[in-house]
DNA sequence: CGCATAGTTGAGTGCTATCAAATTACGTGG
DNA sequence: CCACGTAATTTGATAGCACTCAACTATGCG
């Protein structure tokens, strides 16, 4: 049923962005839009980036980068789904987030990566030099601002994260992540009831703070209550939004 | 005992870093140093936001800004603690993060503030306004370029905080605490074996996600271990730091 | 000295992890 | 296309850790 000969599973396709929907997930026109939009950036900034970047694609599962790996990169994710990765000498696993298209990696100033950075599903990204961006960021003040603010934001999410890992339920937990995905999607024009999670029930437990048990009684819950469908594992539809942000809020 | 005669405790007094130690907190050599310290400021810098800067001065448990206030300032702390505090309707409360000398408060581009801050013990800040910080990052591009610097690091304590949350058992997430701690107060030159906590259990226990009677209970394995001593209620002694690290790695 | 607040310690419960088994999805080769 | 084997997910039973409730101790302040 793919819209694709390769055995590109139909989850990563689906989530190349705007005029690109069933092209070629490495096309031109999604690089550019993509650039443009996560960025905010001006014709000339997309034009002076365009000029640097390389693309690149991972299969599902591949390491991109390692922990403790030197930063001489940056990415921004096209198509597909990564995740951060950090691993206890015990197994205890954690991650830490999801890049999805619109994302970006290595903009830290560190001078290596903190996590180990793995392919979801299949994955597009561009790459620059990071000392292309270092150039570029010099030439364009305005760019720096820009991911500045980005940075913040991401601050942010970093501390509403903590705050769920911190004092919610798994029910809550839940209910706060499939949100976030959604508004996620959202800003890409992307449907907001019907979802697709690009990760498996480890990666969403991981990610949580969770076993995989929990979680799936968890999701099994919120089908009883009406609140999601789950059409296969996954593709979720958010029924009940208010109740959802209800939730997530802990006014569960 | 106190070195002031004001009823100022002597926890928050010994906080003023550097050559102020001993001298009111508010003093102008401690602000300076303060500023160049904390941003890594050339003297043009700290010249120009010494001009527009403003100090203030609050009492323990005051509120500075309340979730929901426009951000229209911006604050460096020179002395003193405070927290930054989200509720969750239920009374469920998290303590998103510390501010200790050093530290920045409102340099989010968000309009807004996410969290409550409250002084913890008697405060010192610097109070400029949003414009004007502004308008010393547009002339001190470099500022910007210091500023997103800053901003990456805290995002990689915030999670470095989350995995903590989401993976670290109590006595793993006191050690992690108590080493954060302490390493924030060896850049300002503070000695690393004693410390003094600025904040109460109460406060400790939502920040790591854990009731007080869970901290106190750490609080005291660590010191049956021999890891710490508790000269008083605030004052701690890290005796075995090799054994806090390992235990903040999960390799407990 | 007595009250109020903060911290510690103890007993019991509940939630989530753990262990185990059944079920479902999925890739592979017939 | 179907049968098979493997991996992922769901469901069930049990156990342990951290929370809750409660009592006690220490500290500070009028």
């Amino acid at each position: 049923m793919s819209r694709f000969s390769s055995p590109m599973p139909q989850r990563a396709a689906s989530d190349c962005p705007g005029p690109a929907r069933g092209a070629p997930v490495d096309c031109t026109t999604c690089r550019i839009r993509h650039l443009s939009v996560c960025a905010a950036l001006g014709d000339e900034e997309v034009s002076a980036l365009e000029a640097v970047v390389s693309s690149l694609h991972l299969q599902p599962n591949s390491t991109l980068v390692r922990e403790g790996d030197p930063r001489r990169q940056v990415y921004s994710v096209t198509a597909g789904a990564l995740r951060l990765v950090r691993l206890l000498p015990d197994g205890r696993r954690q991650v830490a987030g999801f890049l999805l298209p619109g994302d970006f990696l290595g903009l830290s100033t560190a001078e290596t990566h903190r996590h180990d950075v793995e392919a979801v599903t299949e994955t597009m990204l561009c790459r620059f030099r990071a000392e292309d961006m270092q150039a570029l960021r010099e030439r364009f003040p305005d760019l720096e601002r820009k991911l500045l603010s980005r940075a913040m934001t991401e601050l942010d999410a970093a501390r509403e994260t903590a705050l769920g890992l911190a004092r919610l339920n798994p029910i809550e937990r839940l209910a706060a992540f499939l949100l976030d995905l959604s508004e996620k999607r959202a800003r890409w024009g992307r449907t907001e009831q019907l979802m697709v999670l690009p990760m498996g029930r480890a990666d969403i437990a991981d990610h949580l703070g969770l076993t995989v048990e929990t979680v799936s009684r968890s999701f099994t819950r919120l089908r009883h209550d009406g609140v999601i469908a789950l059409h296969d594992i996954h593709g979720v539809e958010l029924l009940d939004r208010k109740r959802l942000v209800d939730l997530a809020a802990g006014r569960g």
